[in-house]
DNA sequence: GAATTTGTTGATTGATCGCTACATAATTCA
DNA sequence: TGAATTATGTAGCGATCAATCAACAAATTC
C-alpha cells in the first residue's frame, strides 16, 4: 500500500502504471501459462509498459512471482476459513476439498492452483524454488490444523490431502469437470473419515 | 528391432551409437529434468555426439520424446498386469494404487511418473500433447478395466484413481517417502472400496 | 532556477533454444 | 573401382530468453 499511483510527497518521475494492478494482471498470466511459459515479453506487453519499467518496479520476474504467489495463497482456499475449533476436523478438510474442487475449474484458463502447478511446471528453476517455499509454509500450517483435533494421523492425514489437492490441480488443468472433483474429493474424503474416526 | 548397431546389410555409413541405448538415456533425461528443461544439447552430451547426428537418428526431440513415453507406458505399470479377472476390482486398484507409490519412488532423482509430470510442466508445448495422448488412452483403458467389475461407478472411481496418482507422482517429485505414498493409497482405497462395495 | 530523484524510452546484451546446411567419412552395391 | 547411400563433424541459423544501458522526461526539494 505504501507505492500506489500518484502518491502525493513522492519524489522523482511518477509512474505510469500501477504496480498493484501489474500483480493482479501478472496473476491471470502466470495461472494461464505457468511460471516458465511466462516470458517478460508477454508481460511488458500486457501491461502496457516496457522491460526496464518492469524491472525498475519488480527488480526480478521471479519477485514478481514471488509477490503474486504470496498474495495467491493468502486469498485462495485460506485454511483459518476452514479449520474452527467448534466442527470436526474431517468436516473441515471434506469442505477444503469441496471448495478446492469448485476453485479449481471455477475459469477454464486458469484451471488448477497456481502455486501447485507452478510448482510442477518448473522442475529446478526460481518459480519452483518459490512455489516450493510457499506450498511447504502451508503444508505445514495444515498439518498444525489437522494435529489439532486428529493428532495420531495428522502427518498421514495432511498426506492424503496434499496429494488429493495437488491430483485434483493437475485433472482440473486436464479439463476435468467440477462436478468429478467434487465426487473425487466426497470419495476422498470417505477414506479420511475412517482414518480419523479410526484413530479417536 | 530394425535398426540396431552393426546391423548387417545396412548401406551407408554406420552409426557410431545404439539409437535403443539412446532411448534408455533420454527416458532418464527427460525423468530427471523434464521434457521442457531437457536441451538437444544436454541430451546430445549425455549421448556422445553431435545434434547433427541425433535429428538424423530421432528427427525431432518432440518425436524422441514420444518413443520414449510409448515405451515408458508400456512398460512402468501396465495396467494388464493388475486388473485380473479372478480379483475383486478394488483389490486390483489397491495393488496398483501401492505399487505407484513404490514406483515413484524408487529413485529420487526421477520420482514421480514420467507422463503425468511432463503432462504438467509443459502447458501448451508439444511435450505436454504427446503426454496428453498417451495419459489419455491409459485412462481409457483404466476405465474399461473398472467398468468390467464396477460399471456403475466406473467413471467416478476411474477419476479417483487417476487424481490419486497425479497426486502421487506430484508428492514422490516433492521428496514425499514410499511409506507416506503407501499409507495414502491406502486410505484412497478406503474410499474407493466404499464407492464400488456400494454401488453392487 | 538548479540540483536531485525517479521512471520511461529505445536499443541491446550475451546466452540458450531447437534445428539445419554443408562438406566429409565410411560403408554397400554394381 | 566407382556410384550410391548414410552418418558424421563443423559451424551456424533465426528466434527467444531474462535482464540492462544510456539518454531523456517529469516530478520534488533546495
Amino acid at each position: 500500500m505504501t507505492d500506489h499511483l500518484l502518491s502525493k510527497g513522492a519524489r522523482g518521475r511518477p509512474r505510469r502504471f500501477d504496480p498493484n494492478a501489474a500483480l493482479i494482471t501478472g496473476r491471470a498470466l502466470f495461472h494461464t501459462h505457468g511460471y516458465e511459459a511466462l516470458g517478460i515479453a508477454a508481460i511488458t506487453e500486457a501491461l502496457g509498459i516496457r522491460p526496464a519499467s518492469f524491472y525498475a518496479a519488480f527488480g526480478s520476474k521471479a519477485a514478481y512471482f514471488e509477490r503474486i504467489a504470496e498474495a495467491y495463497v493468502a486469498e485462495v482456499l485460506p485454511l483459518e476459513a476452514f479449520f474452527r475449533d467448534d466442527c470436526p476436523i474431517v468436516d473441515s478438510i471434506a469442505e477444503l476439498l469441496g471448495e478446492a474442487a469448485r476453485t479449481y475449474t471455477t475459469c477454464s484458463d486458469q484451471a488448477g492452483c497456481l502455486i501447485l502447478e507452478a510448482l510442477r511446471a518448473d522442475r529446478s528453476g526460481e518459480g519452483r524454488r518459490i512455489a516450493m517455499r510457499v506450498a511447504q509454509i502451508r503444508r505445514e500450517k495444515l498439518q498444525a490444523f489437522i494435529a489439532r483435533g486428529a493428532p495420531a494421523v495428522a502427518l498421514i492425514a495432511t498426506d492424503v490431502v496434499t496429494v488429493t489437492m495437488a491430483g485434483m490441480s493437475a485433472a482440473a488443468r486436464d479439463g476435468v469437470s467440477c462436478v468429478c472433483l467434487e465426487q473425487v474429493a466426497a470419495v476422498a474424503t470417505v477414506g479420511l473419515r475412517s482414518l480419523i474416526e479410526g484413530s479417536a
